[in-house]
DNA sequence: ATGTCGTAACGTTTACGA
């Protein structure tokens, strides 16, 4: 069962781009961020016709989360739980069941949180506070389950080209970094990291500064696994490679393949 | 040159978020 995670930077502006690729790499389940579309804008016709089913939690302008599966999606929530003021779209949850196991999928778009110090990364570390939560309880079901999206962490300055220039970021301060360590070292595995070691892989580029040009890259875009998905781990890959295409989103997927 | 995108709106340009 292929999975994957990709921001798309908004489903209008790349529906054309998103379905090429699709067509080609043929994920079962892929997990978007950034939809920036209220669910009843969204272009599910164009995700049907080519055989997946479509569930969104979007809002208008920012954000926005949706989950494709050729394969049915049971037990939708939306929404990350713990805050019910919290109104930003940025955690979806379903079950798959495959031949041999049933999976439990959790896209999220963790916030961004700059400017740091501030109320948005006071949102972002809180965030990551009730994402430990739900993480708990996952692990606690001792099942099959994956929580994948941009996580806007980078998890060590390994995964920097330049990591001078991030260190006083949201996307790679101590607080926010051990946020992410704390959620992991729960007993997830992160799956790319498990098949994968050393510098220079990366799953977002700016757009500004000739950044995809010099591979000035960060990665931000995370798969946890838990021991039950982590045990069904054949492979974790990056599709760098659609970042040289026309109208191509900041962020590239990243996927992995379970013997579920 | 605070360098690029995507989205929305009191839109042919600006503001915001990333």
């Amino acid at each position: 069962m292929k999975i994957a995670t990709f921001n798309i930077n908004g489903i209008k502006a790349r529906h054309a781009a998103l379905c090429d690729w699709l067509d080609e790499a043929q994920p079962d389940v892929a997990l978007l961020q950034e939809i920036k579309s209220v669910d009843e804008n969204f272009p599910r016709e164009v995700f049907e016709e080519r055989g997946y089913n479509v569930e969104t939690h979007g809002q208008k302008s920012f954000n926005g989360v949706a989950i494709l599966s050729k394969l049915p999606l049971e037990d939708v929530r939306r929404g990350l739980p713990g805050d019910e003021t919290d109104e930003q779209a940025r955690w979806i949850e379903a079950t798959v069941v495959g031949e041999h196991a049933a999976v439990r999928l959790c896209g999220l778009y963790l916030p961004n949180g700059n400017p740091a110090p501030g109320p948005k990364f006071d949102y972002k570390l809180a965030w990551m506070d009730r994402l430990k939560t739900r993480a708990a309880e996952l692990l606690a079901q001792e099942e099959p389950a994956l929580m994948a999206g941009d996580y806007n962490v980078i998890p060590q300055d390994a995964d920097a080209a330049r990591p001078e220039v991030w260190q006083d970021d949201a996307l790679a301060r101590p607080e926010s970094r051990r946020a992410f360590r704390e959620i992991v070292n729960l007993g997830f595995t992160e799956a790319f990291r498990a098949r994968t070691l050393g510098p220079g892989h990366y799953t977002f580029w700016d757009y500004q500064a000739a950044a995809w040009d010099r591979n000035d890259g960060i990665r931000i875009d995370h798969l946890l696994l838990t021991p039950q998905a982590a045990d069904l781990l054949t492979d974790c890959r990056i599709d760098k490679d659609i970042r040289n295409r026309p109208k191509p989103s900041d962020h590239v997927p990243i996927w992995v393949d379970l013997a579920a």
